[in-house]
DNA sequence: GACAGTAGTCGTACGCTGTACGAGACCGCA
DNA sequence: TGCGGTCTCGTACAGCGTACGACTACTGTC
């Protein structure tokens, strides 16, 4: 099962193959079958064994510090794990660190003087948004600030290419917002996601805590 | 491209072989290799029509029910295309429907008042929920709220009856919280997606309007 | 009428995948 | 000595994406 994580963490879920993992482990591709009736059920253990990796919520600080930290040590973790994403949340048999974190996420918002059907909610919101920034910054082909900016002026720059070559519009006049944003903004000083993360965590855990009571 | 859409959404995304849609076109494998280099691009199209269903956030109304009407939608249409949920936020070279979409959302809110760096948190924050969101709904297996009552009582069921199995302890103890929400309220009241979905979005929305200024 | 070029189709084949099947190896116990 | 687990794995098969090259059908030029 570690082994497995460690492949896809360096060559990429889409090439971890039965084969190359029995290699990995010095076994045969068929004797994995033995401990696991099929490909499925791995990839149910990998993601269990990212979800034990993910912070539960602190007990003895409040609700919002608690969810907090949590949060951002999931997207911590999912950024490790980026093969992860869009298995985490679709996989149908969830195993039992998934059921641990769940269980304490419910159990700090309920402690924190949510009703049950406010803790639903808040627990919706906080994991769209938390799984759906993971799902975008995965896709995105940076790590750092400067280097988004070095990648959005590439990007902007094949777009003009292509635009230029189907005599079309030029970008800027076609869309003229985008450009601004990702040519005038992104360009300049860069996105830093930690940041980004962080500032719409707080914004949405503000609204909870003035919908918690009532 | 729309015969492949169309079986995505008929078959699943991942029994749509090359083969499959020839078939279905009346044609050999090889002959899609005339229009489309290769699979990846295939599905980059596919990602490209999803985009063009989702309705363009209106304009001569304020940013905030604009911006909800495209939300909104993009859930439908992501729904509706549950097979693109994952491949939309991750595909590599976005095409036209896309850039599309992403020039309107952002003009709505600079139109709407934000600043630059406020419009590129907002649309972050917003586009994180509603993809996230949509990642959620996709692997849930109902569609209504009965229907997620009668799939929680089983969950619950299938999972007490493994650890009886295993001789643990039984699910209220060992996830007393989780045990509340499932089998105590999602079992008794059911949950509604777009109930959910729109009470969450509301939440970002109010929250974002007071950050607008400042 | 003859020919070259282009657009479009597809049969065959190759290397890869997950995995069904069944043969074996090793073990403690009778 | 033999039996029944536990565990390993060689072989084989269907299905995948797609490289290659042969084929037809059409269009424009001399």
């Amino acid at each position: 099962m570690r082994t497995a994580v460690a492949l896809a963490v360096r060559d990429g879920i889409e090439s971890l193959t039965m084969r190359k993992l029995a290699d990995e482990l010095g076994a045969g591709a068929m004797s994995l079958y033995y401990y696991v009736p099929n490909k499925e059920e791995l990839l149910d253990g990998m993601v269990d064994v990212v979800f034990s990796e993910i912070e539960l919520p602190p007990t003895g600080v409040d609700w919002r510090t608690a969810m907090r930290r949590r949060a951002v040590s999931t997207r911590e973790v999912l950024n490790r794990h980026r093969w992860a994403v869009g298995l985490m949340e679709s996989r149908r048999s969830p195993g039992p660190a998934s059921f641990r974190v769940h269980n304490a996420v419910l159990g700090c918002l309920r402690e924190g003087g949510f009703s049950v059907e406010m803790t639903i909610q808040a627990y919706s919101v906080l994991d769209a948004y938390i799984y759906g920034f993971a799902l975008q910054e995965k896709s995105v082909p940076f790590d750092s600030a400067e280097e988004g900016a070095a990648v959005a002026q590439e990007q902007v720059r094949q777009f003009t290419e292509e635009a230029q070559a189907q005599q079309s519009a030029a970008l800027a006049e076609e869309f003229p917002y985008l450009a601004e944003v990702v040519a005038g903004h992104v360009a300049e000083v860069g996105y830093d996601f930690a940041t980004a993360f962080e500032y719409g965590l707080d914004l949405i855990l503000d609204a909870l805590e003035a919908r918690r009571v009532g």
